[in-house]
DNA sequence: CATGATCTACGAAAAAAATCGTATAGCAGT
DNA sequence: ACTGCTATACGATTTTTTTCGTAGATCATG
């Protein structure tokens, strides 16, 4: 686990499946991907292999199907992603792209809620 | 303005360096570009040409040193940018976004004000 | 006005990412 | 056992992005 692979578009959006599904085939996966837009199965095949190779998944032989599964914590990743995203484009300011974020789209009246928990939360911790 | 320019990563570290100047020489970004890693003048140039074919950049002639602008609003971008992390990595969810983006690192208090009043804005106007 | 420094133009290559075609093997049902 | 369906393997190609070398123009200045 030392490594800090940076995952492309494709595989990203490979990984959102795996993450939810915990477990999947390329069949799965390609299902999914087919249904967002126009892609071969062999591509969903040979990004899932190459994947492997990368250590973003892993997978299990033994079926006839294999099955992917990933270690790659969803949150690492998406930290990752995010501050990479705030370096290029927010010049790090993570105000600033939050703002941006919630004034433009719809975010539940619920997910509001817990920003806002979260926010007390740190506010109270600065002191 | 109907094309949704799609900047790639080395793009985007100069559209940063256009936003906050205003107008800018090739060198003027390229010295700053050199001081976050390696990179040849030329690159720089290259790049800052293939971006005035895009249309993501403009350009005065006039001088000897072309003097580079940008007509794309950075908040334009920046929603861009956010949309498709958003759709590629957190399934589409603002809220987890935020949450993910505040909880991982420091926002200064005057920031959480400010989204803190977004919020009740939001949640006002939801009725 | 010759020289060196600084630019731009242009093409091409290298690197990275994504896509797909073809071959082949296993399995299921007949 | 034959046929068709579904998988994987593998190589190759295409597309996109990034990088740079070289040539020629312009300017400053001694």
């Amino acid at each position: 686990m030392k490594d800090s692979p940076k995952p492309t578009e494709a595989e990203l959006e490979i990984l959102q499946v795996v993450w939810r599904l915990e477990a999947a085939t390329v069949r799965d996966v390609h299902d999914e991907l087919v249904q967002q837009r126009d892609i071969g199965y062999t591509t969903t095949l040979k990004n899932m292999q190459n994947m492997v190779q990368k250590g973003l998944l892993v997978r299990d032989e033994s079926a006839k199907s294999h099955i992917y599964s990933t270690n790659i914590p969803q949150e690492k990743t998406q930290k990752l992603l995010i501050d990479r995203l705030l370096e290029t484009a927010f010049g790090g300011s993570a105000g600033r792209m939050v703002l941006q974020a919630l004034g433009h789209r719809k975010t539940s009246q619920e997910e509001l809620e817990q920003i806002k928990a979260l926010i007390e939360k740190l506010e109270g911790g600065k002191s």
